[in-house]
DNA sequence: ATAGTGAATAATTTCTTGATTATTCAGGAT
DNA sequence: ATCCTGAATAATCAAGAAATTATTCACTAT
């Protein structure tokens, strides 16, 4: 790793224990930068801004956990029925330990909810497919027969994400959804 | 119905419909008591204040929606299987069309998310009383067999919540849910 | 007494302004 | 060149003033 990533690492970790600790609107870019040790201008020669570093925080969280739950889509000696009962439950988990770790982390939450719903989009989209490998596996097993895949593993998403918390991660302001419109959030209303 | 009724009536039929088209934060006590033909101040010798104008709506309306919930629990023709497949067809439907008929109404949302959380609950509650009834009705008829009943109904309630819309009664600040512990949400966690 | 009102008061929201923080930039050290 | 900083500028936040709205109250009419 060279000498520039190395550091982007240290800020990024820097800043995390902060806004995990503190709140991202308590945290000034001043803060992060003493605990580096070095100049609040020097950070903006590693990233765009205080949004952006938050916005890196956050994708390196999402796919540390989309590596964990492909682990378990990879393993072979249990079935597609457990691997679903995993899947699930170390979604949770990992939200879980998560927040119970993070006394201010809602700030940064209500962040990307508000400014950049796309990386949790884009989270969803990574453990839609996980969970479609894991369908279309059992569905040759003939463990599973299911119809329409796509749509199926797109339920099972939304009907255990109440279960992750009650506001966490929920709270999107429907303006911020891709087409707000109802019938693009649930394309099979009222068919 | 005495005078002193209808007139409650009146007034909460005009602010319904002014909090639906224009927010509840826009309405003014004027504006409502102007289309009831009446000063503002004489609103107070029926309502305690606006607020209160706004819960009683609210109530109104979630018994409404209890009552038309009930009338399919009560159906004697169809098995529990399919009541259980209306019930909840019928709780997003009578969401989708309030919402889809009240463009302003998001504010109204928040007030009772953020003030008035117990009214949610105890909708939730009577939901969760009437889905017990049929999952009871299902386990003496052999068509089920639940271990759990309770748990299993807030199970349902709760995976289908994210089916109702993407933010809509989901946005429940941490700190309004009664102990905000996750343990207590989620009794189930981690044992 | 009961129904109602205008005017007074209290609460809330909006607007301004000063202070804090984020971001940029010109320039110094290596 | 590349790395870094202090100081300048821009954006955001916070406190207080002004304006709007909610609520109360003393009073009139019936």
């Amino acid at each position: 790793m060279d000498a520039q990533n190395k550091m982007r690492n240290t800020i990024l970790a820097a800043a995390e224990k902060r806004f995990r600790h503190y709140g991202f609107n308590k945290t000034t870019m001043a803060e992060i930068a003493s605990d580096c040790e070095m100049s609040a201008a020097n950070l903006y020669r590693f990233f765009d801004g205080k949004k952006e570093i938050l916005s890196e925080i956050v994708q390196g969280l999402f796919s540390q956990r989309e590596a964990k739950l492909n682990e378990i889509v990879l393993q072979s000696h249990i079935n597609q029925t457990e691997k679903l009962r995993l899947f699930t439950r170390a979604s949770l988990d990992l939200q879980y330990d998560y927040y119970s770790n993070s006394p201010r982390t809602s700030e940064s939450i209500d962040f990307i909810c508000n400014q950049r719903v796309d990386l949790i989009f884009s989270h969803h989209d990574k453990k839609k497919s996980l969970l479609i490998a894991i369908l279309e596996e059992g569905n040759s097993n003939n463990e599973f027969n299911i119809d329409d895949i796509p749509t199926r593993a797109e339920a099972i998403l939304k009907a255990t994400v109440m279960f992750h918390s009650p506001s966490f991660s929920i709270c999107i302001p429907m303006k911020n959804w891709p087409g707000s419109a109802m019938e693009l959030w649930m394309p099979w209303w009222r068919v």
